[in-house]
DNA sequence: ATGTTGTCAGTAAACGTTTACACATATACA
DNA sequence: TGTATATGTGTAAACGTTTACTGACAACAT
């Protein structure tokens, strides 16, 4: 039964408690005859320690805590999956929460995960709440996933993706085939990766003396309706650009199914090209070009982080950059060949 | 501080600690005097009870355990997070397990949270580890989701999809648009999905008179590539069918590779359908005509039983069984006009 | 005046561990 | 033989709650 203490593995076994204890947690030395009688006993009444009492003791309950904005998010699936059995290879549970993000609802979220006593948290920020994180930070190990918070306040562990070379990549590989009328769909100017990714974009560009103009750049939320949103605006002019470029998935999906919607062949009409994972991306109607962020590397190594963290807590903050990768596909047309515009 | 507990409070408000637990869950009646002040204390200190402490003292965690084979999957994560918003509404976190449905780590991950004192349990089991959920049963509050244990082993709480109905439907669907000569993919037959579901399409084609012979049906694991293999099984004789139908989503996404690798028309040169979500499917180079399983009413569901059943351990086990819903697509060709075969 | 009730608040024990301390025994050294 | 060191084990106090029990005090009925 699992209502076993260590009282009834100490009475079967004719010991003290405290030699029970020590058997469990091999700390000092007992005798091995003891330590065997212990054993034998433990396993005959499938004793097994109460993770509470001895989290109680020690002030540690052997989780972690995962907050994201949403939890069926591919990107944050994968991440929470690498990451889970990097924790559990340590004997650490993962306890995940999906805000919405929603302030609120993460301002509760974390007190319930505080309440039980955390030894670490894994978060990916929601826009304005960055002061939650600094004062989070001094209370328990944290690293911060994917989404940055503005280093005057914080530093700390953080993991997330290049998203300014992976952009920098995107916009290379767009001049490359030839396009210099871009249109983009961006993320947030608040949110780290929002502006990352587009300062690595127009980097490539404006090395090339190419400059993008205020109408060409629509601003969505990473949600899928702003792709949608976005890709009609720059339709719905009368030059539309050569390529539509999305900087997240999901805006990619809502983009592509506008574009598709109006019956706009790809990359015929115009092109594609998109920042982020697409699973089964061969299998859509066309394959987009995309950068990868390898989001299953990005939840390991902030598994990682933070056991190292949570072993030393004075370790030196580190920022790990997760490199992106450019998947080919078949949605931008080449231009290069023949002459430009 | 988070490091303020019950004495500091009663210190501080000049009260014992007996008192201000009852002012934390206000349980008998306090003086309204006393209890205001009390109360202001806890929120200049900034208290927060010990769930850890709290937990001993009750032998509850105020969490739940989710245990599946693979927690990126999107039926799952979806389900995941339905189930996690109904707990979190209830103050209840989730603890998430991914087994990759080896029966060992499924065993050890289990023994983890068990040691937490999980409050409850909700289990994709994975095959060949009946025994498990019999004996845990007895220990905890546990609501099976997709996929049953024989009956006579275990009854108690189930959660999944409707795969009889589902798969009938589809099967129904698939007759009526002219087809008689159907390829399957099949799910394995030692999970009840599979034979469910397999039941349920033969059934409507029985209806009809229809007997599926021996090498229309290939068996998958579910998994992508079987999908594949299964797809090209099935075209690599002398005569194909004129439909190939997939039984769970990742086999349908390995078959339409295949199918898209050799070029083969749909639904010119053949038509398809499959069982499952898939996510923005009207992106796909066709859009699969598929069975919807509702995964988010899955997972809320799993929730309101699994809370119903810590509430009352007494109560009667209950099997809910999620509708499924036919997404008509325009991957298959209606034959029905003109005459069959 | 005495008992009976009712309200509010405090004391202390319990939950299942870990661990500082103490104790007992054995071995070594003088 | 007496002191010192080492080894193995037991006792009891903590960790932060909840709660059964007890008590103080007032109000009220006899």
């Amino acid at each position: 039964m699992g209502k076993a203490t260590v009282h009834d593995v100490a009475r079967r076994a004719g010991v003290s408690i405290a030699t029970v204890s020590r058997v469990v947690n091999n700390k000092c030395r007992v005798e091995p005859g003891t330590a065997a009688r212990v054993k034998r006993v433990i396993s005959e009444i499938g004793y097994r320690p109460d993770a509470m009492a001895r989290g109680m003791r020690h002030n540690r309950s052997y989780a972690v805590g995962y907050i994201v904005s949403d939890i069926a998010n591919v990107h944050f699936m994968v991440a929470a999956k690498a990451l889970e059995e990097m924790l559990a290879a340590n004997d650490f549970s993962l306890i995940v929460c999906s805000t919405g993000g929603d302030k609120a609802r993460e301002r509760s979220q974390l007190d319930l995960l505080l309440s039980k006593k955390i030894d670490g948290l894994i978060i990916n920020v929601s826009v304005h709440n960055d002061g939650l994180v600094v004062e989070l930070s001094r209370q328990l190990p944290v690293v911060l996933l994917s989404r940055k918070v503005p280093s005057d306040l914080f530093q700390g562990d953080f993991v997330g993706n290049d998203g300014f070379r992976g952009a920098y990549e995107l916009g290379r590989h767009v001049l490359s085939m030839g396009h210099r009328d871009i249109g983009l769909i961006r993320g947030p100017d608040n949110i780290s990766t929002g502006t990352e990714r587009f300062n690595g974009f127009v980097t490539a560009l404006r090395e090339k003396g190419i400059d993008l103009p205020q109408p060409r750049i629509h601003f969505g939320d990473y949600y899928q309706e702003s792709g949608w949103n976005g890709a009609g605006a720059l339709l719905d002019v009368r030059r539309p650009p050569s390529i539509i470029v999305a900087m997240n998935n999901a805006m990619a999906y809502g983009a592509l199914a506008c574009l598709r919607m109006r019956g706009v062949a790809i990359p015929g009409d115009i092109s594609f090209a998109s920042y982020g994972d697409i699973p089964n991306r061969e299998l859509l109607f066309i394959t987009p070009t995309c950068i990868s962020q390898n989001p299953d590397q990005e939840g390991s190594m902030a598994g990682e982080i933070l056991l190292r963290r949570m072993k030393d807590r004075g370790a030196r903050p580190m920022t790990v950059l997760i490199p992106s990768q450019l998947l080919p596909g078949d949605s931008i047309r080449n231009l290069a060949s023949k002459s430009k515009k």
